[in-house]
DNA sequence: GCTGCCCGATTGACACTGTCAACCACCCCA
DNA sequence: TGGGGTGGTTGACAGTGTCAATCGGGCAGC
């Protein structure tokens, strides 16, 4: 049994804890326990619980970010020049992380339980934000975004994804979104990201608009 | 010294416990202590730690009732229709309260924490929930919203105003808004919440655009 | 005016938590 | 053939949330 091998699967104990009971009633010494270790095995390996809870969540964002970069394709998009459906992309992946694992995406939105200022941490959370920003750019070099509304427009379709998951993720959609929240949350965020980037792309220009109306007829900008 | 006495005391001491130590490291006994009673007596007025909270939790929805609801002027939208105008003054104010109580706010949105079941929270979360559809309800009614828009525009923009601010409490906009971070945030969901609205009216019809271009002409959308 | 009683609150105990010091086993390198 | 560090354990400690038992005191009913 390799020191790895135990690392390994204390995390894999705090991924299984962590859907169980949430990230705020997380226990290091239950975990340590269905790892098969004793109680203060975390704090050798890990520093302390934050420690061990930064390890995991790095993780996340490693996942978060192959999840956005992925190249999901979407044929419901094919009159759509490239990079709008690049963003489109970014906030599909971003999205069916959270919902596919809501408890780690919560506790890596959670500093307090973290060591924040972790190299790694913060290395692989700047990595999946770099890829959350090459989308952004992509559209400001084919010209589809304006430069000077670059930064709005990236920060504005990260938080309405961001939000949207987090409402879910809260249980304050529910009623709202009554049936299968899950699946309409996911097609409503699509949809607001979709509006989002139109509505950016609408106060470019006169021309500049993706689409209009009854969400049928799909106008293309201009390259 | 009677029963709500010390029950506002301990909510007090709550108050100061959350933003001093944040929701997670919350104690029970130090806010007993904080308000001077018996490290039992939370226990005794509230059932548990989560009755506590839920307690503390339902000011909050009823405080961000009020921050929502209330009359904030938007001169700087003044050839805006009174409609979308109050949509942009309620994210305004969701904005406001959020950045002036991140404590509370923070917990109302932990649900795992709370017992969120409770009757007393569910009912100030609705009302919260309500002055908020009334809004979106007004611009669907003065036509400014179509009608089967309706809810994707108000989940668009909550979930927009949500995102921004969980992401800036969550302290992962430090980076991107070098500075005064909420100063700069603050602006930033403003203007996030007006491109959201004007992409929504956008899509309503050709000519139903709030503004174009470069931000200084507006355009009223027809009455 | 006395009795019973419920409510607000306290004390004491319990199991559990996170952390730290001390100790142990093993493997690698000198 | 030794150290010495790495990976891991045991044991202790203060602190936590919760519950049972208790207590005082106000209040209704007789």
């Amino acid at each position: 049994m390799s020191a790895d091998d135990t690392r390994d699967r204390l995390l894999d104990a705090v991924a299984t804890e962590l859907t169980r009971v949430g990230p705020g009633a997380l226990s290091l010494r239950r975990v340590a326990r269905l790892a098969g270790v004793s109680h203060a095995a975390p704090g050798a390996l890990f520093g302390d619980k934050a420690g061990m809870l930064t390890a995991f969540a790095t993780r996340g964002f490693e996942r978060l970010a192959a999840a956005i970069s992925a190249p999901i394709d979407t044929p419901d998009l094919s009159d759509w020049p490239a990079a709008p459906r690049r963003i489109v992309a970014v906030g599909r992946g971003y999205v069916a992380f959270a919902l596919a694992e809501p408890a780690a995406f919560a506790l890596m939105f959670r500093p307090e339980a973290l060591s924040f200022d972790d190299a790694g941490l913060l290395a692989a959370r700047d990595a999946a934000y770099g890829a959350l920003n090459a989308a952004i750019a992509g559209a400001v070099a084919s010209g589809h975004i304006a430069g000077e509304r670059a930064e709005a427009v990236g920060l504005g379709a990260w938080s309405v994804v961001h939000g949207l998951v987090a409402l879910v993720a809260s249980g304050n959609l529910d009623r709202r979104l009554a049936g299968d929240a899950l699946a309409r949350a996911t097609a409503l965020a699509e949809q607001l990201t979709r509006d989002f980037v139109a509505g950016a792309l609408a106060t470019a220009g006169p021309d500049a608009r993706l689409y209009s109306g009854t969400h049928t007829a799909h106008h293309a900008p201009p390259e």
